[in-house]
DNA sequence: ATATATTACTATCTTTTTATAGTATTTAAT
DNA sequence: ATTAAATACTATAAAAAGATAGTAATATAT
């Protein structure tokens, strides 16, 4: 019922990334900011890059920038790269009698439950998070 | 994204034992009928009657029965019970912002689609379960 | 009373997930 | 060219989850 802890962190740093306005972003300076095990965030950004989501240059003044537009992800999408909505068993019941023509009982209100899931994690993209964040941020700086 | 293995089996346990029409059930059939390793199952069914959802009887002809009414449990308290729903960090972000004055940007989205999901879950009691197996035997035997 | 079928408890093993370490490679500033 | 700041690769360690094993306790049928 949960996102694995590998899951949470690309989302927390694509989202910090995403909100921000800066481009390139060292894995340092995210460790930095987002407390992710160093050694633990270099490889998952290397991964988010092999993904697609982000793209890498090395070397000096090297980092992490996005890959696609801010629009095109969505969070599902990022899941689903991480540990698959998909690759799961769609029912979640083991039971063998679980297939298209004779589905088991867990299957209706869990295909249910999922799905919903889903929409609202598809209909999230990151460009939404930065409208959201921006607006925010416009809030506080009224209340000072 | 996911239920993990446990709670996935204690589902599928609970839902077994839901919709057949016996009352007390032995690990042992029941590792038999449903595939899930004998000795975990065992612990399983214990815990299960640790948390309530069912009493077991030790001895010959011992076994386990549900401790409440079907229409009394449904699948967010088993999901809750096993992995904790609520146990979990409310905020899929570990941002220390996300507080309830200033959640984090990731919030509301997935606050949206947790809640969605929890709502079907918490309306699904094993009783609809029961219920509608009892009815897919039904069409099953009509089409003999 | 005894034998048998069952759950209960505690410890250990295995697998998966999460985290770390060392070294190599890349690239820009100097 | 050299140095420094960065990513990339591979291997290993630690922690958590899943699974197994042995033995004790319980209770019913006979």
């Amino acid at each position: 019922m949960i996102l694995n802890k590998t899951t949470e962190y690309a989302l927390t740093v694509l989202g910090f990334m995403a909100t921000r306005n800066d481009n390139m972003y060292s894995a340092e300076y995210l460790h930095q900011q987002l407390n992710i095990p160093r050694r633990y965030l270099r490889s998952l950004l290397t991964d988010l890059s092999k993904h697609g989501f982000l793209k890498s240059s090395s070397g000096r003044n090297g980092g992490f920038v996005f890959a696609q537009e801010l629009k095109e992800i969505n969070l599902a999408l990022v899941i689903n790269k991480l540990e698959g909505i998909d690759a799961i068993c769609n029912c979640i019941l083991g039971f063998s009698c679980c297939i298209v023509d004779k589905p088991c009982i867990m299957h209706e209100p869990w295909m249910e439950a999922r799905s919903k899931m889903i929409e609202t994690l598809t209909n999230t993209t990151f460009a939404d998070l930065k409208e959201k964040y921006q607006m925010d941020l416009l809030k506080n700086l009224k209340l000072i």
